[in-house]
DNA sequence: GTATAAATGCAATAGAGTTGCAAATAGATG
DNA sequence: CATCTATTTGCAACTCTATTGCATTTATAC
């Protein structure tokens, strides 16, 4: 991604620009997929781990990336889309997770069905599905 | 519960018959909502993480207990219903997050709802609901 | 350019879960 | 009931992930 647009996308969250969220953001926003901390480290190895953890965490204060939690325990992170600001994130989309390739996929075009639960107050709905994505299965 | 009836559940799994099963049996079928690691062992002080740890492995091998894995990684247990057998684990039914009291439940009346995605091939869906629980709702 | 608050790197720490191994014990057998 | 054996347990050590403290460096405002 060009490095003016990234550095606009930290200035309209009121972050500093430094190397690291450059090339983490690149690496979000170069992706079609949600990321691992381990693909992180395993791809921005000039970066300390700490440094890496306080930038994920600092996207996600800033409602840039969200956490995605899947089967197994796996944590992924995903680029936000629209409606997450600062300290306040809302998603209804559906998380793939590929049983073949592993990657997770945020579908920001599917959201969740939430079903009527009878004498209970539903205030959010996480569904996280498995499967084969597009390309393993043309593969 | 009675005893002789734990027993039988765990003799059905062919395990062996000892106090910390008996014990974790016992808390599992003794309340209306998941348990965590930190529940069990907070109440069952007498047996060691260790083995703590090790009783639910094995029940979740044998097919008697399933993992919850809830947001924020809060990671759960719930008794398994029907489909479950050894190394093949079944559900379909929705979990529950009361955000006031903390509880998870399983919902083994409500089937997830699976969406079509098109161009991906779904095996598998897991959907958690945040909200809040029937006893809340009525304190 | 200088000042200041924020970000970074490194070391230490915290927490969750697993593994190795010796001692204890459940269940089978005679 | 006594004995044998495989399984289970408890303890210590270890692994893995993530966080915290602190000194140093750096981005940004002035
Ligand atoms: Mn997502
Ligand atoms: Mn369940
Ligand atoms: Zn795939
Ligand atoms: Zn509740």
């Amino acid at each position: 991604m060009i490095y003016g647009d990234l550095e606009a996308i930290l200035r309209a969250h009121a972050m500093r620009i430094t190397a690291c969220r450059i090339d983490v953001l690149d690496s979000f926003l170069g992706t079609g997929h949600a990321l691992s901390f381990k693909d992180l480290e395993g791809k921005l190895t000039q970066y300390d781990r700490v440094t890496l953890y306080r930038t994920l965490n600092s996207f996600i204060d800033k409602g840039i990336i969200h956490k995605i939690f899947s089967d197994s325990g796996f944590i992924s992170f995903g680029i936000c889309y629209d409606t997450c600001s600062p300290h306040h994130h809302h998603h209804n989309h559906v998380h793939f997770k590929c049983d073949a390739c592993g990657n997770i996929e945020c579908l920001p075009s599917y959201h969740v069905p939430v079903p009527e639960i009878s004498g209970y107050k539903i205030t959010e709905a996480n569904l996280l599905v498995n499967g084969l994505c597009s390309k393993c299965i043309s593969n």
